[in-house]
RNA sequence: GCGGUUGUAGCUCAGGGGUUAGAGCGCCUGACUGUGGCUCAGGAGGCCGGCGGUUCAAGACCGCUCAGCCGCCCCA
């Protein structure tokens, strides 16, 4: 029997990995300038906090949790996001009491049972930051451009945020209104499934790319127009901000969000690298999550970035760092220069040098093609000739350079201080 | 979940019913016995995704299945 990874999955190979420590790398640096402390949340929760949050109606909870009954007959989801368990956690530990503010960031796979393609699978990584406690535009700024400073970061530049404002639950519901009105006369000829949803979350219908829908909508006022005026001046504030910080923005009516949570702001960040899984990360403010999930009436902002694609694409660009290469690879030139050979490898490992060698007593041309074969930057060689000086001769493999170095003088010249 | 498409060597791909399945790159060995890359010569490496069927004969044709990819849906 051969085994191969679940469909939906991926291994992170060791070609692979030096990106995906990078990136991850980078995310921390850049939440922690701007304050926000990393939270680890459990890989499953009650299956319950996803229905809570993202909503009955959401694709997420209506068919694609990775649910099951555990022995003790729980009912256990994989998280299909990352805001819920945060703000889970942060209600269970009063990580922000009344009138504070608290700002987290975490870095987690997430499961989704979808039908797998380039950019879609069923586990996939999520970066992302939650600023919890402030009602202020000033907060939608702070991570709308952490975001766009973090893609500046890894080196996708030149991205443009869509963004648009739902409003407040009053202004939704003025909105659906008007939504059903306009389009009773194309949902009545619809089958039964496209009516439901409709009628159960109407928003779902903009984003929409049939072109019989898009038709139908022609016409429909824009949300914005549904907006309470103090939404209205938010959302003007916010883009003024946004403005400021030089930050590229497009009004985008049409982008709703797929989760039942989101309020008053919601934006995405797409690239056309990416083909038909078009986003790169996607967030808006959700003022009523952490009442509805148990705590106190607290407003709130975060982001959710995927991994994955951005790293296709960074590829695509052909940007990113190289592999981690070795500082040098030490070559047993004869028998005798084993233990020094070893010993050697020993005391630059703990000087900090990466250091490779041969253990399988390889021929010498054939540990030097492994040296070259790793990158390593250094090839030292050690046989009797440099046994009976105390030297090693140093080669280096980009120039095909050599001398003669000290033992004692070494990780200095290997560190390229000399 | 729907529609399409593709699975042959580590990688990229030829072969479209008929001996022992090929190429390029990569890998190993040697030419070069203490010097990598370049060149040349040799070598290793294949459940032709899996299961079943048609046939004298299947990598090829048919069915099912698994997986990748593209579009839809949705989104990270």
């Amino acid at each position: 029997m051969r085994f191969q990874a679940p469909r939906g999955t991926e291994d992170c190979l060791p070609g692979q990995s030096d990106r995906w420590i990078w990136l991850e790398g980078e995310f921390r640096a850049l939440a922690s300038l701007y304050g926000y402390k990393e939270i680890r949340t459990p890989t499953f929760e009650d299956t319950e906090l996803f229905v809570r949050s993202s909503g009955e109606t959401s694709d997420i909870v209506s068919k694609q949790m990775y649910s099951f009954q555990d022995k003790g007959e729980r009912n256990i989801t994989l998280k299909p996001e990352g805001t819920a368990p945060a703000i889970r956690a942060l209600i269970e530990h009063n990580l922000c009491p009344q009138g504070s503010v608290c700002r987290l960031s975490y870095v987690t796979p997430i499961f989704r049972y979808e039908r797998p393609q380039k950019g879609r699978l069923r586990e996939s990584h999520q970066v992302g930051l939650e600023l919890i406690g402030s009602p202020s535009a000033r907060a939608d700024a702070e991570i709308i451009e952490a975001t766009v400073r973090f893609y500046e970061r890894i080196g996708i530049d030149e991205v443009e945020v869509s963004l648009n404002s739902i409003g407040r639950d009053e202004c939704r519901a003025a909105f659906r209104a008007a939504i059903l009105k306009h389009m009773g006369g194309y949902l009545s000829g619809q089958p039964a499934e496209v009516q439901e949803r409709a009628e159960k979350n109407p928003l779902r219908l903009l984003d929409s790319k049939d072109p019989d829908v898009q038709a139908a909508l022609l016409g429909l006022p824009p949300i914005t127009d549904f907006l309470e005026s103090d939404s209205k001046e938010r959302f003007k504030d916010l883009q003024r901000m946004l403005h400021e910080a030089g930050v590229k923005v497009r009004v985008a009516p049409d982008i709703v969000r797929g989760l039942d949570y989101y309020t008053e702001t919601v934006f995405e960040v797409q690239s056309t690298r990416l083909g038909s899984q078009s986003a790169l990360c996607g967030g808006g403010r959700y003022d009523n999550l952490v009442k509805e999930l148990g705590g106190s009436a607290t407003p709130a902002v975060g982001v959710a970035m995927g991994i994955e694609r951005a790293l296709i694409v960074l590829e695509d660009m052909q940007q990113g760092p190289g592999p981690h290469n070795p500082d040098a690879f030490i070559v047993i030139a004869t028998p005798a220069a084993k233990e020094t050979c070893h010993r050697l490898a020993r005391e630059l490992r703990t000087a900090g040098l990466v250091i490779l060698m041969d253990y399988d007593d390889r021929s010498m041309k054939s540990q030097l093609k492994m040296a070259d074969r790793e990158s390593a930057r250094f090839a030292v060689l050690i046989g009797d000739d440099e046994l009976a000086k105390g030297v090693a001769t140093v080669r280096t493999l980009a120039s095909s350079e050599q001398r003669e170095v000290p033992l004692a003088g070494l990780s200095q010249v290997l560190r390229g201080h000399s």
